[in-house]
DNA sequence: CTTAAAATTTAGACAAGACTAAAAATTTAT
DNA sequence: ATAAATTTTTAGTCTTGTCTAAATTTTAAG
């Protein structure tokens, strides 16, 4: 049995370690759960002991195959969870986080698949994630960050980085939504601006906005 | 902010209070948490600071009219989530309990709304029983107990009292649901069982069964 | 009306998950 | 290579919700 923190937890740990096979912090870890080292290492001791993840004193974390698979687990349920909000309930985008993070603690098996048939077995949800199968696969995609683009260049946007309202709002009254056609027109190399053009309006965004919008090459 | 077992031990306050005004006991509620009689104590005491319950030393308690609401709440959500598990997700009634248990404390007016308005506002869980409107209002019902009926007469299942598995399951093996029509055709004096007509196959059922189904006379 | 039984509350303890302050290990910098 | 800075761990405390055992109050019986 794994408490609902304890999956915070390795949620936390997992999106932490992501691309590379690197140990994951103590302090990397508190900081991402708004708690304090000495918290982390309470909770650190205890999946450790319950075999979710390998331990060494001072050395940081990787998890096993079994927290991994915990991990992705609740990211699934996350996911498909936003994926009803939005399509059934009629949530936008920005409104799902919260509630998902909340939805995602849910257990049972026969939940979670039906949720998923009844979905249609979606592979991505309104943030252009991806959800992994319920054997804890992630469906492998192939996409950049706008910010990685370095010439006039024409592309879609397939995802966001940052998931927070604010940045989702931002993109809302900017008419870029999952799907949305963007011509990268110009780069300014003092402050990493990007000149672009979507749906015939052109738009100046900044580093920090190229940074964390997924497209791919159209 | 009402916590999770705060809530648990707010529904089992309003269902034991239920018909009547009277006070419910420390023990009926330790009795129905699965718990001890101290432990239902303190959280008596917590739930009265709170103002959610009105509390005399040794003399029980009763709901405040913010913890009927808060009660009523979450007895609604419990019931909006049953009737999507069984109309949305394949769920059989008897399957539905458990996971509703955990998915009543999902904290999200928008959600429960939304879902109430999917759903197309239902009045009734898959056992039959009334669900809340977003006041706290319940839709009033007059069912009486199939163990009621004294004389041959012709009535409609319309919910169950006690919902569950293995009575649920008995009933779906007797070819029982909401809406079944239940002709009764005599009822022995001596130990209460009653003979009844349910879609052409003679049936006996024991007192047990008729204290538990509601029907109304058709 | 008084005592025995039952119900309720109090006192003290424990587990989970968090915190602060201090100690220990590791990393960085000179 | 060693001192300073940073990171991590430990020790001890707190809160929530639970428990047992003991004390108290209420209820029931004679």
């Amino acid at each position: 049995m794994v408490t609902l923190s304890e999956e915070n937890y390795l949620k936390a740990i997992y999106h932490l370690a992501k691309p590379d096979k690197a140990s994951v912090s103590t302090n990397a870890i508190a900081t991402k759960m708004l708690t304090k080292a000495s918290s982390a290492t309470d909770m650190i001791k205890k999946l450790a002991e319950k075999g979710l993840v390998d331990y060494q004193k001072y050395q940081g974390v990787h998890l096993t195959e079994k927290g991994r698979f915990a991990a992705v687990s609740v990211i699934r349920k996350h996911r498909l969870w936003e994926v009803f909000l939005v399509k059934k309930l009629n949530f936008s985008w920005d409104e799902v986080h919260e509630v998902a993070e909340q939805l995602e603690h849910i257990k049972s098996e026969k939940l979670t698949q039906q949720l998923d048939a009844f979905l249609d077995h979606p592979t991505e949800d309104p943030h252009g994630d991806p959800i992994p199968d319920c054997e804890g696969n992630l469906p492998s995609t192939q996409k950049i960050l706008l910010a990685q683009i370095e010439r006039a260049e024409s592309c879609i946007c397939v995802g966001v980085k940052d998931s927070t309202s604010q940045f989702l709002q931002y993109l809302d009254k900017h008419n870029i939504a999952l799907g949305t056609k963007i011509e990268v027109l110009s780069k300014e190399s003092f402050d990493e601006s990007m000149s672009i053009n979507v749906k015939n309006h052109q738009l100046t965004i900044s580093k920090e906005v190229a940074h964390n919008l997924f497209v791919k090459i159209s």
